[in-house]
DNA sequence: AGTATATGCAACCATTTGGTTTCATGTTAA
DNA sequence: TTAACATGAAACCAAATGGTTGCATATACT
């Protein structure tokens, strides 16, 4: 069990590219299998430029990694960015319990 | 082991509320102990105000709960939204494993 | 060679975000 | 009953975000 360490940049960069409906539905369709910039832009009722910018941000959040083949970009999700995401979130369970442990032991104190 | 189901705009406001480093330390400091505005903003180089907002976003994203008490309000993480994030990001996992058996049935059809 | 396709990139725009200061209101304490 | 403290809320500002269109370039097809 690495512990991967998270620059506060990096975790910004993650959050926020994870904040946004089409981001993550580039994620979801992009873990199931590869899709090039152009079949990705026909899935949403927006721009093929805006759509580019989508998987740039998840690009510069290692969410995804674009590989040229061909004319085309190849998008592929990144499942060990999505997992360090989640290992983060992980933490909190554990300062949270920290809490509930302290409780506890004040509640049972001078019983 | 309960599903929950989130919005697209409750988990936008979620990972939105997560991708700022001042809110992430917030959440943190309030899953460890309570903490009324006025200590939490003793915490940072920036106004009450700004504190405030902060803790309204991370609020609206039930990331933190306000409690008044007398002239305080009482600030505490909430770990549960914390919980369905994770969980929502277990998701994906299980989204990619999809690709990665179906890589395998490919790998070992007509071998 | 010429055309169609896929991408990159810049300029532009409206809205949101993250901060500020100021003022009003509610609560506690002397 | 004042004074101090904690919060709420508004107005304002600069920068970031999420979208657009237009144009340039690289690759593929006929």
């Amino acid at each position: 069990m690495v512990a991967y360490t998270l620059s506060d940049d990096e975790v910004d960069r993650i959050f926020k590219a994870l904040a946004d409906r089409t981001r993550r539905d580039i994620v979801r369709r992009t873990l199931i299998a590869e899709a090039s910039i152009s079949e990705l832009a026909k899935e949403y009722e927006m721009s093929f430029a805006a759509v580019q910018k989508h998987v740039a941000v998840l690009e510069a959040a290692d969410l995804v990694a674009r590989t040229p083949r061909g004319r085309e970009r190849i998008i592929l999700g990144n499942p060990d960015a999505i997992r360090r995401a989640q290992q983060l979130l992980g933490q909190y369970e554990t300062i949270w319990r920290g809490r509930i442990d302290r409780l506890d032991a004040l509640l049972s104190e001078d019983k």
